[in-house]
Order: C-alpha cells, then sequence, then structure tokens
DNA sequence: CGATAATTTCTGTATAAACAGAAACAACCG
DNA sequence: CGGTTGTTTCTGTTTATACAGAAATTATCG
C-alpha cells in the first residue's frame, strides 16, 4: 500500500500525537494508517508501509485491540489476519474515553476513597489533609457518576447534546 | 515536612498516576504535596520531603506553573519562594483540561485541517480518506467548540451542571 | 559593590521504553 | 505427520527520558 501525501502527512503526526495520549508513535501510526485505508489490511501491508519490524506491528496491534479499537476481519480466500479499525469516530472517541477512564481515573478514586477513609480515622492527619482529600475524591467520583451516564446516551443522542452546545445551559436556565 | 502515612500513600499513587498522564513522577509528587500541605513550600522543604535533588524540584516547579497549577506564594520575612497548587480542585481540574486541550487536540484540529484541504485538492487520494479525515475533524472540532462554551460557564453554575447528571437529558427531551 | 543566599541551567549517568531480529510457537494443508 | 505459513514471545540494542550533582547565573542584603 503506497501512501499519498496527506496520509503520510497524518500518519506521521498522528503518530507523534500519540506519545502524549500514552501509546507509543508505532502504535499511533497502525491506528492511523487503519483509520485511512479503504480495506482491511494484514501485518504484512503495515510492516512493508510504515517501514516497521513484524514483531513491533504484532505488540502494537494487541494493544490497539487492548483498546477495543482495532479488530480482526475476516477476508475471503485469505488465510492470514486483516485489521480494521473502529469505523464511527464517534464510538471509536467514546471507547477510547471509557479505556482512559478505567486506566487514569478509576485508580485513582479507588486510592481516594482508601485514603479519606484512612485519614478520617487517623490522630496524625490534619483537617487539611482530610478536607483535600475528600474534595478531591468528590469531584473525580461526581465527575465519574456523569460520565457514566452520558455514556449510557446512543451516540445519536449524545451528539446531539454537543451540538446543542451552549443553549444547554439557557434551557436549563444555568445562566442568562 | 513530615509525612503521615495517608500522605505518603497518596503522594506515591500520584506519582506513579502522573505518568500516565503525562507528566513524570517527580512532578507529580510535587503536586501532590503541595496539594496536601497546610501551608506553602519552599523548595528546600519539597527536596527534604520527597528525598530528590534540589534541581528537580526546580524543574518540577516550573513544569507545574507551565501547566498553570502552582503559583509563588510570598511568606512573610522570608527571601525564598514558596509554592502552593490552586486550592479550589475543580477550577484546578478545569486548568489542567484547558492545558491538555491545547497541547492534545489543537495542534491535531490544525493539521487535520490542512490535511482535509490538500485531499480535497489532489487526485491522489481517495474518497475514503478524505471522508475519514473530514468525519475526524468534525468531531474533534464539534467537542473543542462544546468545551469552549462549557468552559465560559462560572465553575458553580458547571459543577450544578455536572451534578443534573443524566436528568438533563430528560429535560432536554433527548431520551425517555 | 562584595558577600551570601537562592535558583536555574548544564552535563554526565542511570533507568526505562521502543524496537529489530531471532527463535519459539501455533495453525493449517497436503 | 512433515512442510509451509502466520503469529507471538524472547533477547539484545538503540534511543529517549529522568534525574543527581556541579557549575553558572541571578537576586538580596549589609
Amino acid at each position: 500500500m503506497k501512501l499519498t501525501a496527506v496520509q503520510q502527512k497524518f500518519i506521521l503526526h498522528w503518530g507523534e500525537m500519540g506519545t502524549r495520549w500514552g501509546v507509543n508513535r508505532t502504535v499511533a501510526q497502525v491506528h492511523a494508517l487503519l483509520f485511512l485505508a479503504d480495506r482491511p489490511l494484514n501485518a504484512e501491508d503495515l510492516v512493508e508501509t510504515l517501514g516497521v519490524a513484524r514483531s513491533n506491528i504484532s505488540t502494537s496491534i494487541k494493544e490497539l485491540q487492548s483498546w477495543g479499537i482495532v479488530h480482526t476481519v475476516p477476508v475471503l480466500g485469505e488465510r492470514r489476519d486483516h485489521f480494521a479499525t473502529t469505523a464511527d469516530v464517534w464510538e471509536m472517541f467514546q471507547v477510547i474515553l471509557d479505556e482512559r477512564k478505567k486506566r487514569e481515573i478509576d485508580p485513582t478514586l479507588a486510592l481516594l476513597r482508601e485514603c479519606v477513609d484512612e485519614a478520617n480515622a487517623s490522630e496524625a492527619d490534619t483537617d487539611q489533609t482530610r478536607r483535600r482529600l475528600t474534595e478531591l475524591y468528590d469531584m473525580l467520583g461526581t465527575l465519574g457518576t456523569w460520565y457514566t451516564q452520558i455514556r449510557t446516551l446512543p451516540t445519536g443522542a449524545m451528539i446531539k447534546f454537543v451540538k446543542m452546545g451552549s443553549k444547554v445551559w439557557k434551557v436549563l436556565g444555568l445562566t442568562g
């Protein structure tokens, strides 16, 4: 698969941004390529197009599958695995957010629960410590609950909601 | 400053999570300590409590300031700088989100704009490429606009909104 | 304008992550 | 059962990041 100038530009950028999003360059590049491709690609395609080692592709695919944004697609008359990304960008965004919450927020929430309890039971800790830990716990908990509720909305409703933007406040009477 | 068991637990955890959030351990630990401390701390306090090199503290403070969540506090009769975190956790969350948007989303949005334009002008690119890039651009753009609008709400209104949770859908008539 | 205190920048080292290539493993076919 | 094709795991190397300690810079005070 030969890349156009635009495709190459996007893949390179996506690869660099990946490092800021907590995945390595190759993982993000594989994702970008699968996202643009007009057919499912096999590992060999990825190796040739991106110029990285076969083993590296294997690891990257596994990582992307653990995120839930790449899946295998059976191709008629082909033995080897072919891969594709989630087609719908909104769904992809949701899935990534779910996973980030699970990895980046939930463990902290659980730990804060413990810390708050222990701080309340402890002689040594100051009111300041208790207060701050509790505030943090409450905030993350509130956000978590909110997110879970949004998440149950069908994608269509969510998009509609987001597109409403600031009109929402007016309807809700939160501000002028 | 001597740490209680709870404080130590929180600081260590925050440090580890930091790496998942895109900052290094020391940066996150400094932030955690300042967050719990009941008074502004100077660099020497941080060195002693966390057991890291002075230079490392200097770099970490600079990083936290670039995020906008740590600021210096003048202390009467003291020459050296003292530092504190943003007190309000909701404000802190907003500031971090702003910064992440700026670093992790905005550059991609700009690049996608270019890619979409170039793909439309190009002979080589397929419809699939054009479509996918456009969808991605539209989604990120919509989200960005939405976020900007939320951001203008006073913190109080935002909290109220988040706490409403799924009641919002009912009011808006998006779902049953 | 020195002298001292405080902070930042620089430089080398240690640590961790990414990656290529080889080896091992698994699946499928005649 | 071999032979072939495809995938994953392992091992060493490279590369990037984090960090300590030293040196340089900046600020503050007598």
